[in-house]
DNA sequence: CGCTTGACACCGT
DNA sequence: AACGGTGCCAAGC
């Protein structure tokens, strides 16, 4: 059982409206391995299974899938809003932000 | 099997 | 408040 396998069963789980964080993650897999996290949700092979645009920087800000392209951002962004997330200044209010401990 | 690469986090300045 | 350097660990090559 990789890390990846472990990551993606926590990540499907993010309920609607809310996010969560990579060091979440990690903290509730027993790892720090937060930075591998990143990259396991960049391949996520189990694209729309596992929700990676609900997972964010822990200081509210969203990244990579969307960092890398500008126009990519507005929509993962809007998609979030949709969902009922508020997002200002490319950052989540924190509020909306859930330890992984507390959706599972 | 070892080296490089990050969708990161945590200081210190 | 913003920027940069440092540390961590799994995946890929």
């Amino acid at each position: 059982m990789k890390l990846a396998d472990k990551v993606y069963k926590v990540a499907r789980k993010i309920p609607k409206g809310k996010v969560t964080t990579y060091d979440s993650i990690a903290k509730y897999l027993k790892t720090r391995a937060y930075r591998a996290v990143g990259q396991i949700m960049k391949r996520n092979p189990y694209a729309p299974k596992v929700p990676c645009h609900r997972v964010i920087k822990s200081d509210g800000s969203i990244s990579g899938f969307s960092g890398f392209d500008p126009k990519n951002i507005k929509k993962k962004i809007a998609l979030l809003i949709k969902e009922g997330v508020i997002v200002k200044n490319g950052k989540v209010s924190t509020e909306f932000i859930v330890r992984v401990q507390d959706f599972i």
